[in-house]
DNA sequence: ACTCCTAGAGAGCAGTGATCTCGATATAGA
DNA sequence: TCTATATCGAGATCACTGCTCTCTAGGAGT
């Protein structure tokens, strides 16, 4: 794994990875707007100006978190998936969405850098959009898997406005062509309802109302489980 | 309207509208971790400890805009709904969630302020989440005259995990004792998902698939007003 | 006319992100 | 093995932040 890194290239990673720790460490405490290079540096035993070696910036320390997260959740889904065989399509489908659930539980900050409001200055690099779409397309595997094996249940069709079908169509040529317009508006209907929910929860605006959420969280999983058609 | 208030009073109260109004402007242009006290002084002419005669804190202020803010989005909701004839359900549905989604648009940094990550240091006083129901009453308010007036279509009986179902009890015995859990569940859900892809259209999620999201947003609400049992 | 009280000014403190310079040192090439 | 180079971390510094304290001018109420 290291094969061919120099002992300084080493160390650099090793203390890029654990600055990162840190800044997560202090994200579980307190939230992004409140870490603080200087106290990352501090908690380090080294000084401020150090750190400016390894990050430009804190913009940038936080873009590396926010891939980081996007990827952890993406891993979280795709292993969840894995443990489930491939022929139980709901079973994958539930699997897939606790399993984002219960990482956004367990890393709630890092959750909200990622679903939450963008941080000020976001930029979006083509590398977070990437990690980004890893779980949507551990759903549409499942789904995908589904129609292959006849296991879905067909949808009725529905009027779609002007423009949305087109950009259906584009999507479906992209990542899918075996799969219907319909069913791919209810995947993206069910991924923000789900989002929706983990947000709404971890948020606090289900205080009031469904709160503890885990119930609710199992009643959609399988109401949306429903709308795109697999048979329970 | 100001009767019985002396000068000093509407000096007071008009200036702590003007300080939320040059915070909601810098708000606008940098999102809240950049809302600077001392430069929402320099743009109104004082000196920031002046500020802190009408705000405690930083804090304040902020939850001061996010109250404002809530007020405002059930305000829109309301009005919007209210310039739909009473009979017209499914129109009034479509009018308030076309409405949040409008504001939203409008004011994405409010929105922000009060749908994405909340802010460091958050209390959500009681204030708050009075004002944030008030959108969700007045959905409910729809499927309320909806039922009385037997426009609702029944909705197929459903099995609910077992916490939820008490959950859902608790919140009809409370709002709307006439209308049944399935129909509550899917207010809720309605109201999540509907939130859900506000935030994902605002936050840059639905960049690279349905973006813009207008018909997306339609798509949704058409939906919705299917599954809540308001007919065409 | 007198007090009282409030709004605002100004100085100051501790903390922040960021930049620059300057030695120390590990690395790489001769 | 010696040396030139690139990297790293320290320290000082700058402009900025939230917040607190003290002080004064002047309007409000008697």
């Amino acid at each position: 794994m290291n094969a061919g890194r120099t002992a300084r290239e080493r160390a650099r990673a090793e203390l890029t990875e654990e600055i990162k720790n840190e800044a997560r460490r202090q994200l579980r405490i307190e939230g992004p707007a409140a870490l603080s290079l200087r106290a990352v540096a501090r908690e380090l035993g080294m000084v401020s100006s150090a750190l400016y070696r390894y990050f430009r910036n804190r913009d940038e320390l936080l873009t590396a978190l926010i891939t980081d997260a996007y990827r952890a959740l993406g891993a979280a889904a795709e292993q969840a998936v894995a443990t489930v065989p491939a022929e139980d399509h709901r079973d994958r489908w539930r699997a897939c969405w606790h399993a984002a659930r219960d990482w956004a539980v367990a890393h709630p900050h890092e959750y909200a850098l990622i679903y939450g409001s963008p941080v000020p200055g976001y930029h979006a690099p083509g590398d977070t959009i990437a990690a980004a779409r890893r779980l949507v397309l551990v759903l549409l595997g499942v789904l995908r898997d589904g129609h292959a094996a006849g296991r879905l249940r067909p949808l009725a069709r529905v009027k779609l406005p002007g423009g949305l079908a087109g950009q259906l169509d584009a999507l479906i040529a992209e990542f899918a062509p075996e799969l219907s317009r319909e069913l791919f508006a209810r995947l993206l209907s069910a991924w923000t309802q789900l989002f929706g929910a983990i947000s709404f929860e971890l948020f606090g605006h289900y205080v009031g109302s469904v709160d503890p959420s885990a119930d609710f969280f199992a009643y959609l999983i399988e109401d949306l489980a429903d709308q795109v058609g697999l048979p329970a």
